[in-house]
DNA sequence: TCTGGGGTCCTAGGACCC
DNA sequence: TCTGGGGTCCTAGGACCC
C-alpha cells in the first residue's frame, strides 16, 4: 500500500515550533516580498483568508483579527522538513520525498496498520513538533484522497482497505481536488456533466483520451486502483534551473535590471555547480506586471558554444540575451534566468569545433572553485563578478521574518532555565 | 500603492526526411 | 480531372504540481 504523510499546513506549522504561544491562534505566512498568502493555520482559515490572496486586499481582516504574519523562511522550513523526512524513512525502505511537506512510502497493509499509522503521527509529532496527516490507499491518486480526508478527521488518519465504501465517498469529492485536474481540465469536465469522482470513474477510456490526455487517463485508473504512477525512489536529476524574482519596485532602466538579470545568472550558476551539472542551453526572461496596462513580455534562448557550468561565460551569456528582448518604456516588474539541458559536469558532448581560442580565456576551472569555496565558507554575498549588483542586496522585503533558529548560531533560541 | 518561486510533462503543428 | 504513405524532430503553448 501507498502511505502519504503530509504535514499539516507546514510553513505555519514550522513557525509555531519556535513560538509556543502562536498556538490556537491565526496565523498565516507569505510568499517572497511579503506578497501573498502561502500557509495559513486553521485559524486563520476559518476566519475566511484564501491561498494565494494577496496581502493588502486582507490588511484590514489581519488588523481586526490580530492575525500573525510572518515572512517565509525557507532556511528554516528545509531544515525541519529534512528531520520529518529522516523519521519517515526509519519506517520504510521505499520512500520518494514529493515535497517539502509531502512523502510518499509503502507499508504493507494488515490489521494493525492502523496502529502503525498512529505511530508514525505520534513520533514525528513527539520529535519534530511537525503535525502530519496520512492518508493510505493502494495508488498515489487514492492517498492523496485519504490524506485529504483524514485532514477534516479528528484523528488525521484515513485508510482505503477493503471494507471502506469507496464509491460512496466519492460522490462528495469534487474533480476539482482530484490529484493531476485543475482548474482548465475541472471546467471542461463540468461542461460535460463531470462532477465528481464518482462521474470520472464511469466515462470509458477512449472518450477521456480523445477529450483529455495521457495523464488524465493515468488518474481514471488511479482511482480505479490501478498504479500508474509507482513510487519513485531516486531523486530525478534536475532537467533546469531558475532564478527568479518580482522587484518591489518596478525597473525601467536597462542598467539596473542587467545587475539584476548578472546577479540571478550567478546564483542560477552556483545551484547548479551544487547539483555538478553543466548546462547546454540558456533562456532569460523579463515581464512587466500582469495586472496593469501596457503589458509585455519577453523570453529568449541561445545555446553555449559547448556546455558549460563557468560562472563568468554564463553571467556574459545573460547580458547578451537580455539586449535581445528588453524595450524601452516599460516597468519591469519580475525577471529571471534558466539553466536547460543539463548534463553531468564530467560527462558531455564536445562541439565539432571544441578549443577555440575563445574558451581557453575563461576555462579556467580553479578559479570557479575558489568562488565556490569563498560563497561555501562565507556567505553568497561575500564574492560577486564586477558587473554585478555590488552596492546593496536585491534580496527582497521579508519584513516578518522568524530567526534561522536551525541554521545560524547566533539566531538559536535562548532557553531560560 | 501593494499580487511568489520553482519545477515537469504533453500535444499540435510545422519542418524536414525517404 | 485525378496528387501517397510513413516517419522523426523541434518548439510554443498549455496543462499540471508543490
Amino acid at each position: 500500500m501507498i502511505v502519504l504523510i503530509d504535514c499539516n499546513n507546514f510553513y505555519v506549522s514550522c513557525e509555531r515550533i519556535f513560538n509556543p504561544g502562536l498556538k490556537d491562534k491565526p496565523l498565516i505566512v507569505l510568499s517572497n516580498n511579503d506578497g501573498c498568502v502561502i500557509s495559513r493555520s486553521e485559524e486563520a482559515k476559518r476566519i475566511g483568508i484564501q491561498m494565494g490572496i494577496p496581502v493588502f486586499k486582507i490588511r484590514d481582516l489581519i488588523h481586526k483579527n490580530k492575525i500573525f504574519v510572518f515572512s517565509s523562511n525557507f532556511t528554516l522550513y528545509a531544515n525541519i522538513s529534512r528531520r520529518v523526512m529522516h523519521i519517515l524513512k526509519t519506517y520504510s525502505e521505499k520512500i520518494e520525498i514529493y515535497s517539502i511537506d509531502e512523502a510518499f512510502i509503502e507499508l504493507r497493509l494488515h490489521k494493525s496498520s492502523y496502529k502503525e499509522c498512529r505511530n508514525i503521527l505520534n513520533i514525528i509529532q513527539k520529535f519534530t513538533g511537525v503535525p502530519v496527516s496520512i492518508g493510505m490507499a493502494r495508488t498515489k491518486t487514492l492517498a492523496k484522497i485519504a490524506v485529504s480526508l483524514a485532514k477534516k478527521r479528528k484523528d488525521n488518519i484515513f485508510i482505503f482497505n477493503e471494507y471502506s465504501n469507496m464509491l460512496n465517498l466519492f460522490k462528495n469529492i469534487d474533480i476539482f481536488d482530484i490529484w493531476g485536474i485543475g482548474k482548465r481540465y475541472t471546467k471542461s469536465f463540468y461542461k460535460n456533466g463531470v462532477y465528481t469522482a464518482f462521474h470520472l470513474i464511469h466515462l470509458n477510456e477512449s472518450w477521456i483520451l480523445s477529450n483529455f490526455n495521457i495523464n488524465v487517463l493515468k488518474t481514471y485508473m488511479e482511482l480505479k486502483g490501478i498504479v500508474c504512477y509507482p513510487i519513485e525512489t531516486y531523486k530525478k536529476p534536475k532537467k533546469s534551473i531558475t532564478v527568479s524574482r518580482s522587484f518591489v519596485n518596478p525597473i525601467l532602466s536597462f542598467d539596473i535590471l542587467e545587475k539584476y538579470i548578472n546577479d540571478f545568472a550567478f546564483l542560477c550558476s552556483y545551484k547548479m555547480r551544487l547539483e555538478k551539472k553543466r548546462s547546454n542551453s540558456m533562456s532569460v526572461f523579463i515581464q512587466t506586471s500582469f495586472y496593469h496596462d501596457n503589458i509585455y513580455s519577453g523570453f529568449t534562448s541561445e545555446n553555449f558554444f559547448k556546455s558549460t557550468d563557468n560562472y563568468i561565460e554564463i553571467v556574459k551569456k545573460s547580458s547578451l540575451l537580455l539586449v535581445k528582448i528588453f524595450k524601452k518604456k516599460f516597468k519591469y516588474k519580475k525577471a529571471g534566468v534558466i539553466l536547460n539541458e543539463l548534463n553531468n559536469f564530467d560527462s558531455y558532448q564536445l562541439p565539432l569545433f571544441a578549443d577555440k581560442p575563445q574558451d581557453k580565456i575563461i576555462s579556467k576551472e580553479s578559479l570557479m572553485c575558489s568562488i565556490d569555496y569563498i560563497i561555501n565558507n562565507f556567505g553568497y554575498s561575500k564574492i560577486k563578478l564586477a558587473s554585478q549588483n555590488l552596492g546593496y542586496n536585491w534580496r527582497t522585503n521579508k519584513e516578518h521574518i522568524s530567526p534561522m533558529y536551525l541554521s545560524e548560531w547566533n539566531e538559536i533560541l535562548d532557553v531560560k532555565i
